[in-house]
DNA sequence: GTAGTTGCAAACAGTTTGCAAGGCA
DNA sequence: TGCCTTGCAAACTGTTTGCAACTAC
């Protein structure tokens, strides 16, 4: 999904696209991985915007509903990723730092079985692995 | 982990064992997966305990906090479970029910990988799958 | 008796809502 | 112009805290 194929699909649904909605996209899509609330406020006044809370809760809602990017709870914390490649998460417990991970995906083949033992229609998975970085670790 | 070796697992460090404390585990003994706080009030109810809302909050972080259980959010909602046999979860994105899932798992072996190229302590995983249960699909 | 546990009320963080004003197409 | 987006203030939910009263051991 580029930038473009991205303001398609929102102005297919009848969205317009203001300064913010764009830098918001334009942050997400820099980033490879999860970027909390704080980053794109970060991200956002360095573009000389300032939204209010609201629109910045609501714009990210608004994105998840269009199916544009994905929430992930990571304790007790939100963060949200435009997905692309498909990969997972390492966490660090101590200082909360996130890193992708690339891994070849065993749950792939493992997800149809489940689906047909249990009756279920699965439309996605996540795996995180939890611990701590070198640098928390030491 | 039985009820008996965590009630000594408390008292070696100065807990007490009240009747709410020892309700809210025997709750989560009785069940074989995730439960929510709202599930834990009912159940208490019950028993004929109504604890302030803080008490059941302090409560829960005190074991979380002990080690004696796990705390999950899933999608805006904590859940709580002894951890006793390894397992995964399904999670029905309409209804929100749980439902926990045994599989062989892979995963165990590509931590240890994961941990090395990653310069990183792994503590633990979890795996989520995500999708639609058959009533709701249907 | 001492220290841990509880209820209550208040505070707090993250998030949502109603409404009027502003802005994209 | 019409409808979407925004700011503002207020509401709301889940959770935490301070403090005095209570209770397990």
């Amino acid at each position: 999904m580029t930038y473009e194929h991205i303001l398609n699909k929102i102005r297919t649904c009848g969205g317009r696209i203001s300064p913010v909605r764009s830098a918001i996209i334009r942050n997400l899509l820099a980033q490879d991985c999860l970027i909390s609330y704080d980053d794109i406020l970060s991200h956002l006044k360095k573009h000389k915007l300032t939204p209010n809370r609201s629109t910045i809760f609501r714009e990210l809602r608004f994105l998840v509903h269009h199916n544009i990017i994905h929430k992930h709870m990571i304790a007790d914390d939100a963060y949200y990723e435009i997905p692309r490649d498909h990969h997972h998460h390492l966490i660090c417990l101590a200082c909360e730092k996130i890193t992708k991970i690339l891994m070849h995906d065993h749950l792939v083949c493992e997800s149809t079985k489940i689906a047909k033992k249990n009756q279920f229609m699965i439309t996605g998975h996540s795996v995180e692995f939890y611990g701590y970085c070198t640098r928390c670790h030491a």
